[in-house]
DNA sequence: TGTACTAGCCTGTATATACAACTTGATGAG
DNA sequence: CTCATCAAGTTGTATATACAGGCTAGTACA
């Protein structure tokens, strides 16, 4: 990277600098166009490109007449595709409840010291709660957390706001990377999920970044009977199908 | 929409325009900036805008000092996570190969028809394939094609190119949506994969618009023991992770 | 013949300017 | 006190202009 990058990559990556390392939080007031004309000293309509572009990229809202804001982090989680359990059944006009089995410091170990990118014995913590719809369990969340990332960790109630809320309130979570798989749970996961033995579990493993470095990682697991996992995918810049169009797919008989 | 669209967009909607009718088509030169200019009255930093968004969009490639073309299906069909099993297994240096179990027009029925949007009766395409990676087999590929959308169906060879390719050459997928579970496969599926009954599947089943209107549908089912589907997510406008970063997560006891 | 060079087109960036539309808060009239 | 109006700041768009740098084909030269 030796050639000099243009002045309005120069300022997308000040402002999303100052938003990652904290300094200007969810719906804070980003610098207008006129005073990065001012301070950074380029034309307006280079402040225009770079604002435009991060509002593209959902950094930041943009309301005419008002200013720039630093977009929340929720809204701009659905790029990730990492769906919160509770939000995803309350959308579907169910209950949501979970019940914490364990919330503990833990050394890693294995695959998980792995995964996070630190050294065998490290301490993380280490969340196991299983989730439920209308009572009935959908999911069981085995998640580790890295202690420097939510130091207070422990001190949460994750039968109130899930993990995942909380997680992405502590930080933006940038990058993401899961594998689904189809597999047959053992005794202690079909327990939980009162599932019987001849039913297969849609396991998703999924590590999510923030600031560069892997931060968490989890295993969910739901019973095969109970949960899917849907996506739709539109390219950006087309005008979008109407939503109410998108007939739900039935029980298939296969 | 009773606004006028901004000068930009409009542009921009009619390059998208003409693509989608076919009039331009992959590797296609799209008219430079100048010659917007000329034909459309406009700046030429409007045009500028025009073709830099539908860049950064993914439906053309810019090369400064040769010009404007029109982008590869194949390679924005990553934006809708359609995975092509035959490039993902040679990307593993993996051989593939496919066996065409029926290839033949059906009548749509059900759950077809539903998912297709057309009458119960409809003509469309079925096509019944089983994918290998080194001989194993590795999916099961049960689509229905509306036959408007592809009318040489019949003639083609899927043992070659597989129905996947052959539909994006076709045509630009728009749209897609799919829904993951994981199930026990009745005794067909089974002996088709090769698997014994104590082992799950994992299932997708997936929609595929063009031109506004649902024209593929597919039910892909894996062996769980031989299959995952990963995805990898980084927002837009973040300098890439080295991919070489990222750890390979392995099997995992449970 | 073959090679070097250049003119001309292309994209990429940057600036200055202009006007429209929206929002908010202050100001002033009733 | 209340309401209408207005001024100032903001985004959104559009244009004209300029220069840098990449690519290609054709031309001039050896």
């Amino acid at each position: 990277m030796i050639a000099v990058k243009p002045r309005y990559q120069q300022l997308k990556d000040l402002i999303i600098e100052r938003i990652s390392r904290g300094e200007l939080l969810p719906s804070d007031r980003v610098p207008s166009e006129n005073e990065l004309v001012e301070s950074e000293k380029v034309s307006r309509m280079t402040a225009n490109r770079a604002l435009r572009e991060l509002n593209n990229e959902g950094y930041v809202e943009r309301v005419a007449g008002r200013g720039t804001f630093v977009a929340d982090y929720r809204s701009r989680s659905h790029l990730v595709e990492v769906h919160n359990i509770a939000d995803e059944i309350e959308r579907r006009g169910h209950t949501h409840s979970s019940q914490v089995v364990r919330q503990s410091r833990q050394r890693a170990r294995g695959e998980v010291a792995k995964a996070l990118h630190v050294e065998q014995g490290t301490e993380v913590f280490h969340l196991l709660l299983v989730h439920y719809e209308n009572g009935t369990p959908i999911q069981i969340e085995d998640r580790h957390v890295l202690t420097s990332f939510a130091p207070n960790c422990l001190a949460q109630d994750f039968e109130s706001v899930t993990p995942s809320a909380y997680l992405t309130g502590v930080a933006p979570l940038q990058e993401a990377e899961q594998v689904v798989r189809a597999s047959m749970p053992n005794a202690a996961v079909r327990q939980r999920l009162q599932i019987d033995a001849s039913e297969p579990c849609l396991v998703i493993i999924r590590r999510t970044w923030s600031g560069g470095r892997p931060v968490t990682f989890a295993r969910l697991h739901h019973p095969g009977s109970r949960y899917e996992l849907t996506g739709h995918y539109t390219p950006p810049g087309t005008s979008r199908a109407a939503s109410g169009d998108v007939v739900r797919l039935e029980k298939l008989s296969q």
